[in-house]
DNA sequence: ATGAAATCTCGAGTTAACTCCAGATCGAGA
DNA sequence: TCTCGATCTGGAGTTAACTCGAGATTTCAT
């Protein structure tokens, strides 16, 4: 099965430029074209969008996601660079995911504080002056 | 107690060009300067900034925090505005948070590949030659 | 008294990640 | 054949969030 721009676009809910300026950047450098130029796409490079989407929500600059795509292309002999980035993203996104945890909790006791104005003076000097 | 914002910029990792900037956006609006214009923070002031940096890290535009605070200094009649930005936020939150444990799950399974490439074949179409 | 350290303002510059536009081309349907 | 829609390229423009630099002021230890 291939797709075009346009259904990879929508699949993906990334806009055709953006799609266009990944490829510019050198996230796809496997992708083929059809015989009058046009950009076709497999289901491994959906897969691959699929990691790039991970990768770049998980704050990863598009620069190391070129750099992961240039090692993919080499072969073999760069898979022990390549675990290694993924293990030290895998690092962060752990400790994204702590962070995310705290701020979640900040947030539902500033919310809670709303909810029960009488709580207020425990909370943060009282910045919400109710 | 009293701060210099020498001693904020260390205490929350923000440059002093940063914390700076966040005055000038607005988001701090309470903040004191003493006789020679020079900004002093109090401990209101560093529970005030944990809340930025809370709404920043979890992905609230600086303009939307700057709204925030705009209504904190606007007092009561202003609570309701800031429970539903708060509310409509934490879901946010909680969203970010159920992606980013699929995406670590993503990255977790890639790594196993590394580890065991017999694994390959099963994985996102095999974009990573092994 | 003086030189260093910390702060200030204003405004310009930077960076990442898009986002858009003009002009060209190609393939399919009336 | 003509036209419409989808795609292409190259390059310029945008936006958010900083980041920096110049020049001025104040404070403080020697």
């Amino acid at each position: 099965m291939k797709y075009s721009i346009n259904e990879v676009s929508k699949k993906f809910g990334l806009s055709i430029h953006t799609l266009r300026y990944y490829d510019k950047e050198g996230l796809m450098p496997f992708l083929e074209r059809d015989r009058t130029g046009n950009r076709v796409f497999s289901e491994t490079d959906l897969n691959w969008i699929s990691m790039i989407c991970c990768l770049k929500n998980t704050g990863m600059p598009i620069k190391e996601i070129k750099q992961y795509a240039d090692w993919c292309t080499q072969g073999m002999q760069t898979i022990n660079e390549r675990k290694v980035m993924l293990t030290n993203h895998r690092k962060k996104v752990l400790m994204q995911l702590e962070d995310l945890k705290k701020d979640l909790n900040l947030i539902d006791s500033k919310i809670e504080v709303y909810d029960n104005p009488e709580l207020a003076q425990k909370m943060y000097g009282g910045l919400e002056k109710q």
